[in-house]
DNA sequence: TCTTTTTATTAAACTAGTTTATTTTTTTCG
DNA sequence: CGAAAAAAATAAACTAGTTTAATAAAAAGA
């Protein structure tokens, strides 16, 4: 029962699974489908779940002082999203771009899951590695670059967000980012 | 011999080491002197090692493109710096502040220190939320705003750098700090 | 399909932050 | 200490990005 699920932990592990922990795996998780734009958690929400995308697309975003939204983290089908500070209560939103499934699976036991801690090591610090490389692009680059950058690593990403989601991630207004892809589209 | 560095991994552990343990770890840090504006490893250095403060102060950044510095991360007395994207070649610049000592430390020996990879996991995560909330906070606030987090987070810090430095570190230039200085100076 | 709602575009006036250059202040070091 | 170098301040012209508002285009849904 090759599941995406379990194709994410065969690379994860490093090595193909037994039968045993496929179906420790797929009891440890909790199938969960969400509408369009719905609410997966709030701000203030306990923070015990992590969640592994099956179907559709979500983000993961906060919402400032002034009540702006600002995008941080998307995921899409195979990849994983929650707010790694568990289980401190969660400061973030995650919600539904497109009609969703996911699996869903508390901290405690996805940390049991994973009896080869140095797997989880390597995991979270490519979470940081990929942050580190989004913090120094945000404090470094103009929003066009940012832009340019997101288009040529994530095509098909770009393709399915609304834009207005794409600006909020890139720190500007959808009125500032519709200006530079008309001057993208002036371009050619 | 209650130093600077053993109380640091009895925090890490959460309880006294045994004479053993502090022999090891005495064992596997080497100590390195630095004096003022030293390059402790530059962009593209094998990056295998990680580095404890004892004293002085350094920051880690990067060089972009058209040779502007972006400080990312500093580190005084009792705190660890260094990349964590190890093994892979570092992309960052590592330099003292003030004349500097640190323990250093090869990647895999510290990872042999600690056999609780628990709590491995815990340090590294807290270095993610770190970064997520500076992400957050250059995604959302201005530059202003940055300057009065950093102050009444980090007093003692502000005072101990210089001025270009914390305007590389909020993503400004230095001229611009001034200014946001001289207006706050005004307002009081 | 047609109406309503949501999303994207455009324009114009504005603000945050940059650049370049000059001057002043502070630090370094022989 | 005194000279030289490094850091900070100030000014002025500039650019990147925001705000508000109006219009156009696309998507949703009855």
């Amino acid at each position: 029962m090759e599941s995406i699920l379990t194709k994410y932990f065969e690379r994860i592990y490093g090595r193909n699974l037994t039968i045993d922990e496929e179906a420790s795996i797929l009891n440890s998780f909790k199938l969960e489908t969400f509408k369009k734009k719905q609410l997966v958690f709030s701000n203030g929400d306990a923070n015990t779940k992590h969640y592994f995308v099956t179907k559709g697309l979500l983000r993961l975003y906060i919402i400032d002082p002034l009540g702006k939204e600002f995008n941080v983290l998307f995921a899409k089908e195979g990849q994983m999203i929650g707010d790694l500070a568990t289980p401190l209560p969660t400061s973030f939103f995650l919600e539904t771009i497109e009609e969703s499934s996911v699996f869903s699976i508390e901290d405690d036991q996805l940390r049991d899951l994973t009896s080869d801690f140095s797997k989880i090591v390597a995991t979270i610090k490519r979470s940081y590695i990929f942050l580190q490389k989004r913090y120094i692009s945000i404090l470094s680059k103009t929003a066009e670059e940012n832009y340019e950058d997101l288009i040529t690593e994530y095509p098909d990403l770009v393709k399915r967000l609304p834009q207005y989601h794409i600006s909020s991630y890139l720190g500007v207004t959808s009125v500032f980012l519709s200006q530079i892809m008309a001057k993208r589209a002036r371009k050619r």
